[in-house]
DNA sequence: TAATGAATGAAACAACTGTTTGAATAAGGT
DNA sequence: ACCTTATTCAAACAGTTGTTTCATTCATTA
């Protein structure tokens, strides 16, 4: 089916380069479809992007939240969980949509299109609120909003920088792919430290 | 000076729209010069790319290092030093050339250049030696290269998070701008977080 | 079979890109 | 004054972009 051939490719071009960098004559190619396939199937560019994007969303796998715990001792194996599958699930290489979405949303990072805040609104936020919810279960309930929040932006930040800065990383290590080499003892790291920060003010 | 004009011009056209996408013909309508002016005092796109980045190179503040610290009173203060001189010379508004050199970093984190290689190595790396070396002197000397390195990336996730991720820092804390109100306070969050991790192993 | 509508294709459109040209101007030295 | 060099300018270059046009092909239904 056409359609379908063109999102496709459509997604690989849009990760490698971003909305406004990708051109459609390089989809079509890749997706061997004439040029005006796009204004026929789509209205054009922009739609072709958000109909892309509205198909790879649907794909993503839920976080685990804190109304998963229900004792302390779950507390460690829930974070690890949301950690674990966070990182898993944007840098897993057999699903190869979630790759595509992963570069996507670093270029939307950088340059956003104008579906940026839709994409923030249904996909980012309820992945940290769910990441806010398992934390607020291991802190004292009078904690203020910046404090929780910055726990929060500290985990969000160990997983992003490996996630979305990968060639730093690489640069840096200069021995391979760490985060692909070493999944698990990153997620068992950045779960330590996070638990070293909650336990210390409880 | 012509050729200043243009290199300021340059500078702003690149931290926001990244080197691709920044036309020249906006960079002389910013700089109130003519198109043929660009390849005139320079030869070409690429070169004033080039040597817009050398001036701005050069403006850059020295971070501390592990030879600072004396003794274990100071392993503290020079971390916390560096974290905050990494932040604030990267997001101080008051000398902009580090706020679109930033910019233009992240830019190339994404979509490098030709220059992407020479910038980390000049740039990036003696930075993180240097964070490397504060580290080693609160670990023990038999510590492996990876747990060192994961402490290093945490360091740097958190940081790079809040300059390169400010959008999305912006959407989640949905108050202001987060780092600018609270940099004390991320700075000591981030210390604070380090050092423990250092203490447990000791 | 004939007719209707959906899908495709080659070619052109206007607008944009980095670069080049060659003439006009400015500046400085003799 | 002159000559030489450095600098600026409007205009055009060839190439690419997203979009449109319109004739052609295909599939489905009457």
């Amino acid at each position: 089916m056409t359609k379908n051939k063109i999102i496709v490719a459509a997604l690989e071009e849009f990760a490698e380069h971003g909305y406004h960098a990708a051109t459609i004559r390089n989809i079509c190619r890749r997706a061997g479809v004439n040029i005006a396939a796009i204004n026929y199937h789509f209205s054009g560019k922009a739609e072709l992007y958000r109909q892309s994007l509205e198909m790879v969303f649907k794909l993503k796998p839920p976080l685990p939240c804190g109304e998963k715990i229900q004792s302390d001792s779950d507390l460690k194996s829930v974070l690890q969980d949301w950690i674990k599958t966070f990182l898993y699930r944007s840098n897993n290489k057999i699903i190869q949509e979630n790759l595509l979405l992963k570069k996507i949303v670093h270029h939307e990072m950088l340059n956003p299109s104008e579906i940026f805040d839709e994409l923030i609104e249904t996909h980012l936020k309820p992945d940290v609120y769910s990441l806010e919810s398992i934390l607020r279960k291991g802190l004292p309930p009078d904690i203020s909003e910046k404090e929780i929040k910055m726990r929060v932006f500290s985990i969000l930040g160990n997983c992003v920088f490996y996630l979305f800065h990968e060639r730093l990383v690489e640069k840096i290590w200069a021995d391979g792919d760490f985060l692909e080499d070493n999944i698990e003892m990153v997620v068992d790291h950045i779960t330590e430290q996070s638990l070293m920060g909650l336990k210390l003010i409880q």
